[in-house]
RNA sequence: GCCCCCAUCGUCUAGAGGACCAGGACAUCACCCUUUCAAGGUGGAGACAGGGGUUCGAAUCCCCUUGGGGGCACCA
């Protein structure tokens, strides 16, 4: 038997809302064993609560794998041998194993209104505190009566009897043996009284029947796995190997990455769901070799890692138990070094629908040409549009007339320098990098001024801003007659404001 | 409140009793390079939560405390 056979994940996310980044990991730990192991990767939707379900999640969710690369064996838009992988269209499975546990006396039907259970303080004052919500009133009813009370159409859950001495020990694969008091456990609910299973049901059922070997879920599981356990025994069934993943800490290290967008420093939104940091600009490849690192290390050294690496060196021993939180910097650290490896045509094609998405005309071959001035520059996509502004608008934003001015030099001394340069440009044969190059530096020789006290001139009088790619290659992409253009403007500028200053 | 999990620099981590006066990366600071900003280079500062054990020897094993996280739904 070969691994293919042994080896069966899954993703199991709820369409409940957009797949957020510490859906995406675990997603990607589930997907990485897989491709380890040489195994399958499924993706089930467990579609179990009608009132949260949300149209807008599928095609979110299959969009945001494929965006990082994940593709599965087995689930929607795919087909398997194991389908349908919609647990909404497998309804009838769980009642039918539900009723099979009734039956031999693992679980039994609870007619107890929901408002009768559940909140802390909706219980007696005896139970109050207690670890159990419910006090499995119904649990001691005759068989036979509650079987003739859901006959005659009373409304009725069915819930797991938990054992109520002893106590479960399960296996974490990442944490060791995990033991729990039963008397701490829930007589869980496995199916609602709408005839749709709970998630305790329908996960452990689909497991088994759809023969998955492994159990990579995120931490929060953790307190229900002895139900699972417990759930595993009543059907007689092997449970699969379980592993905890780390939760993913919001980066201030304080509870869980939340599912609302959080406020960065300099005022944008950090993005949570799996789409908007597309939309920030963040490659694929930087995303999934950053998604790597939470929670699993190759070694002290190594983190910068293809996909293809990743995959050969990805073991669940070396998945780490703690929580983490999650960096920013440091995943705009990575998808700098991911921008930076890109070939100019590659970031290009990257780069377009971000300056156009700011209604910018720009062709793929003049951005071409720009790109490699900006390239070690940025670290996500949309930064391209601050750099990139004085190329495509037609007319400069106004700007303070004191940035053309070096620190060193005065109104009348910048006049003369940028008079000058506007002589040497409007000769300059041919228009280019190297030929400006030497025709500023050549001049700046001649006035006796270090470079940077004639090149801060230019700059701002082109880009109107002190921070600006590189000048040379500006120059050459804007073309001498913008150029020329722009240095009147900036001189016309000047007088105003020395006219201002004498006044 | 109860149950469970976790605990090394600000952050992510290496470390599976002696190779650790604890290594790497991000961030940070300084310097170099330099037309601005970056990128790159060099260097600096920066941690084993506390207390008990076990041991010749503990970041590594055990216990307690503290701290953090997660869970306690007819949600997943």
């Amino acid at each position: 038997m070969d691994a293919a056979d042994t080896v069966r994940v899954r993703f199991a996310p709820s369409p409940t809302g957009l797949l957020h980044v510490g859906g995406l990991r675990t997603a990607l730990f589930n997907w990485l064993f897989a491709r380890h192991c040489g195994g399958r990767f499924i993706l089930r939707i467990e579609d179990t609560d009608r009132k949260r379900y949300d149209p807008r999640a599928l095609p979110d969710l299959l969009e945001s794998l494929r965006w990082l690369g994940l593709d599965w064996d087995e689930g929607p838009e795919v087909g398997g041998d194991y389908g349908p992988y919609f647990q909404s269209q497998r309804i009838h499975l769980y009642q039918e194993y539900a009723r099979q546990l009734v039956e031999s006396g693992a679980a039994y039907y609870c007619f107890c209104a929901p408002e009768r259970q559940g909140a802390d303080d909706a219980r007696p004052e005896s139970r109050r505190g207690a670890a159990t919500g419910y006090d499995r009133r119904c649990r001691w009813i005759d068989p036979h009566l509650a079987a003739e009370r859901v006959a005659i159409g009373e409304a009725a859950v069915i819930r797991l009897k938990m054992p109520l001495e002893g106590h479960t020990t399960f296996h974490d694969l990442i944490r060791g043996d995990i033991t729990v008091e039963n008397s701490t456990q829930d007589d869980v609910v496995l199916l609602k009284s709408d005839g749709y299973p709970t998630y305790h049901l329908a996960n452990v059922v689909d497991d088994h029947l759809m023969r998955i070997s492994h159990i990579l879920r995120a931490d929060e599981w953790i307190a229900t796995a002895p139900r699972h356990v417990q759930l595993y025994k009543a059907f007689g069934w092997q449970m699969p190997a379980i592993a905890h993943l780390p939760v993913v800490l919001d980066p201030s290290g304080k509870g869980k990455m939340s599912k609302r967008k959080k406020i960065a420093p300099d005022g944008r939104a950090l993005p949570v769901h799996v789409r908007d940091f597309r939309e920030a600009g963040y490659l694929p490849e930087a995303m999934f070799n950053y998604l790597a690192l939470i929670g699993w290390r190759y070694d002290a050294h190594t983190e910068l890692m293809t996909r293809q690496e990743i995959i050969e060196r990805f073991t669940i021993e070396r998945i780490n138990p703690t929580a983490a939180a999650f960096d920013y910097q440091k995943l705009d650290y990575f998808n700098g070094v991911y921008i930076r490896q890109l070939s100019v045509d590659d970031l290009t094609d990257r780069l377009l629908p971000f300056v156009q998405r700011k209604g910018w005309q720009v062709e793929h071959e003049t951005l071409r040409r720009i790109v490699p001035l900006i390239q070690e520059r940025i670290e996500r996509l949309d930064q391209v549009t601050e750099w990139v502004d004085f190329f495509f608008v037609e007319q400069l934003p106004d700007y303070d007339a004191q940035l053309l001015i070096p620190k060193q030099a005065d109104a009348a001394a910048t006049r003369h320098r940028l008079q000058r340069a506007r002589e040497v440009l409007a000769q300059v044969e041919p228009f280019t990098h190297d030929a400006i190059e030497h025709a500023l530096r050549t001049l700046a020789g001649q006035l006796g001024v270090k470079t940077g006290q004639l090149f801060q001139p230019v700059r701002v009088a082109v880009c109107a801003r002190t921070v600006a790619p590189p000048l040379f290659g500006s120059l050459e992409v804007l073309g001498r007659e913008r150029v020329l253009q722009r240095i009147d403007q900036a001189l016309a500028k000047l007088s105003g404001a020395s006219q201002q200053a004498a006044q």
